[in-house]
RNA sequence: GCCGAAGUGGCUCAGUGGUAGAGCAAUUCACUCGUAAUGAAUAGGUCGUGAGUUCGACUCUCACCUUCGGCUCCA
């Protein structure tokens, strides 16, 4: 006898072993419609799997990530069941649950359109209406390769050949699709009441390039139609604050063919925010201890060399001149990285124990030969600036400087809104794969070790990703979304324990010895493009005061107020606020209408009414008129706002 | 780089083999205006670039460039 109870629920023994569903179906008596998934002694579960011993079992729904997955899973075998019996010679490679819904990657030689898609996800709603039964079983290893040999699924064959000794291999089933697959799955399919596919696209077999490209479709999928409509609305409503169409419109950049791929104009606006960003953030790190470095943005390759770059980061570089006749004239690289010059600065002259740690900072353009494919807006371009700096410490001040990085890193995301929507991520090496880094394995683990026990330390929630880490060290990542849901790099801070021997950088310590330092690579607002990317799509335009390129605009009534306006205007700007006058001959309406779209925070309408009583008629961008007020409440309103970077919208 | 989609006046888009159109924007004129578009007129395009097919190409084919989504890569 064993007992098995719901958690804060029922409780019931049995004798004989039976699936946690059987259990759950016993212990609850308004059913388990919605049930997806099984936590079973606090680990997330498939619905099939058999209790034995005393468990304590919590349902999973479709509000629990572990019961999303599952369902979503389920939907992906599905739209593979679909897409067999519309193209029975399909072979089926990986299609696993993700955090917004699920892909499959198939083998077809037929190209994928629109409207196959559609004929797809028909298909789908009617293997959904037979509420399907999902059938789990577990074939020894020369059988299951038999059974997908059989059915030619010569990716399942790969993916069995590859699985670990003495893993089990586990098969679902509904109707006539059988899947290689670990799960979990739903019971049936009965559930998945909507479904929507969203896009086809290529995808690498196992992410190798090396690999034939197949195509990889994605879907979403949930219990009601309702549910599904409010997620595409908000999909579109994301879609809608794209910086790469409304950071156009608004004029913060353009680009021209005749310049090329990456290479994005910052227009005025643009260019202001910009501007207002590196402020901040150099008189920041000032305070904090940095010294301003400008170095240059090319040098020869003998650097590039030394610091690895030559040999790991090569394909990654513009370069100048022709290696092949290196021994006759000089090869330049455009930087990839400023972290060799800043080197350059700290081997100057012979430095001490006491003069570490030593805190360097540039706002830095750097250049990366990106693949043709990879550019996008300002988020990922071929030029761009970054917020970097080398700090560096002797090894009793790593931790101290760290936390100091994360802090100011902290600082920063603050300041401008994103501390809510970022992720950690500790990217380590991946020891299977040694040519991409450089230094000893004992190295990185040592260092590797030393940096959790500071991210520990730090309390930041943060995932381990192997095979992340930068050539010459581990990093801290920290993580955004675009409005697409693509993930990317914002902030880094490295530990970085090998350039120091490389380019022989010691300081004398204490004792009279020379030893190398370490060396911290951060960022501390990142990439300044990428940031007002993703300030853009934050605020959707509309700039918070702090950062607006135009903070305010004054509209005279008509051409006899322009010269007010215009005051008015002076006075702004005198006061330190980037004010413009409207004085084109339209109409007020038309003015205001025009503001509003340009997402300009404050407007003044200035007529014969506020001339004479010396006041401004304010409207502002999120609450429209707002009534009149005095030029001194309206300067020491829009001071305060700014001086307390308030960010809202 | 790879897979798929797209490129028509400054912007948003219509135009499926007979040689290009709308709205907004621009310019000019009139109106001097009170909280999201005043009216009229004018000007502006070798239809991304280059080849090819055709009596004839914005339209069909190929190559290249650029843009979008994804893969790989990455701040």
């Amino acid at each position: 006898m064993f007992n098995v109870s719901i958690r804060n629920g029922e409780s019931r023994e049995f004798s004989e072993p039976l699936s946690a569903y059987d259990a759950l179906r016993a212990l609850l008596p308004d059913g388990t419609a919605d049930i997806l998934a099984v936590e079973v002694n606090g680990v997330p579960s498939d619905l099939r799997t058999e209790l034995r011993d005393d468990a304590v079992l919590q349902p999973l729904t479709f509000e629990d990530d572990y019961g999303r997955h599952a369902f979503f899973h389920t939907s992906s075998h599905v739209m593979a069941e679909a897409i067999m019996s519309l193209w029975p010679e399909t072979k089926f490679a990986i299609g696993p649950a993700i955090d917004q819904g699920f892909y499959y990657d198939i083998d077809l030689d037929h190209a994928l359109s629109e409207e196959d898609l559609a004929s797809i996800e028909s298909r789908m709603r009617k293997l959904l209406k037979k509420r399907a039964r999902i059938e789990r079983f577990v074939l020894p290893r020369e059988e299951a390769r038999q059974l997908m040999a059989e059915r030619a699924e010569i990716y399942k064959v790969e993916l069995i050949d590859e699985l670990p000794e003495g893993e089990t291999i586990s098969f679902y089933r509904q109707g006539e699709f059988v899947d290689l697959c670990a799960g979990p799955h739903l019971m049936n399919t009965g559930p998945i009441k909507a479904v929507k596919l969203l896009s086809v696209s290529g995808a690498y077999w196992r992410g190798s390039e090396k690999n034939k490209m197949l195509q990889r479709i994605y879907g979403v999928s949930f219990p009601s139609k309702d549910e599904l409509e409010a997620h595409l609305a908000a999909l579109e409503e994301a879609r809608a604050r794209d910086h790469n169409k409304i950071g156009r419109q608004l004029g913060y950049f353009t680009t021209t063919d005749y310049i090329g791929q990456g290479l994005p104009i910052m227009l005025p606006k643009g260019a202001k925010v910009l501007q207002i960003l590196e402020r901040f953030v150099e008189d920041e790190e000032e305070r904090r201890g940095y010294f301003l470095t400008k170095t240059p943005l090319l040098a020869k390759s003998d650097l590039y060399k030394i610091s690895g770059h030559w040999d790991h980061y090569r394909d990654g570089m513009f370069i100048i001149g022709d290696p092949e006749k290196e021994a006759e004239e000089d090869v330049f690289a455009l930087r990839p990285m400023t972290c060799p010059f800043q080197f350059q600065a700290y081997l100057q002259k012979t430095r001490s124990y006491r003069d570490l740690p030593l805190r360097y900072n540039e706002t830095s353009k750097l250049f990366r030969n990106e693949a043709s494919g990879e550019m996008h807006g300002l988020i990922r371009i071929r030029q761009f600036t970054i917020s970097e700096a080398h700090l560096i410490t002797r090894p009793d001040q790593v931790e101290e400087e760290f936390l100091g990085a994360v802090d100011l890193a902290n600082f920063m995301l603050d300041a401008l809104g994103f501390l809510e929507d970022v992720t950690y991520r500790f990217s380590t090496w991946d020891p299977n794969n040694r040519d991409k880094y450089i230094g000893e394995a004992e190295e990185w683990e040592r260092v590797q070790d030393l940096m959790k026990g500071i991210l520990d330390k730090s309390g930041v929630p943060y995932e381990t990703t192997p095979g992340d880490a930068a050539f010459y060290g581990p990093k801290l990542d920290i993580q955004t979304r675009n409005v697409f849901g693509k993930e990317d790099t914002l902030i880094t801070v490295q530990i970085d324990f090998q350039l120091a021997q490389r380019f022989g950088m010691y300081y004398t310590d204490r004792d009279g010895e020379r030893r190398h330092p370490y060396i911290i690579h951060r960022t501390s607002i990142g990439c300044y493009e990428r940031t007002l990317a993703l300030l853009i799509e934050k605020y959707g335009g509309a700039m918070p005061l702090w950062l607006a390129p135009v903070q305010v605009r004054v509209m005279p009534i008509s051409e006899r107020h322009v010269d007010q306006a215009k005051a008015v205007e002076a006075r702004l700007r005198a006061a330190g606020l980037r004010a413009e006058t409207d004085a084109r001959d339209e109409k007020i309406g038309k003015k205001i209408k025009e503001g509003q779209l340009e997402k300009i925070p404050y407007v003044i309408i200035l007529g014969d009414q506020e001339i004479a009583e010396d006041k401004y008629a304010v409207r502002t961008r999120s609450d429209g008129d707002i009534g009149k007020m005095s030029p001194e409440d309206f300067l020491a309103r829009l001071l305060d706002e700014v001086a307390r970077r308030v960010n809202r919208p």
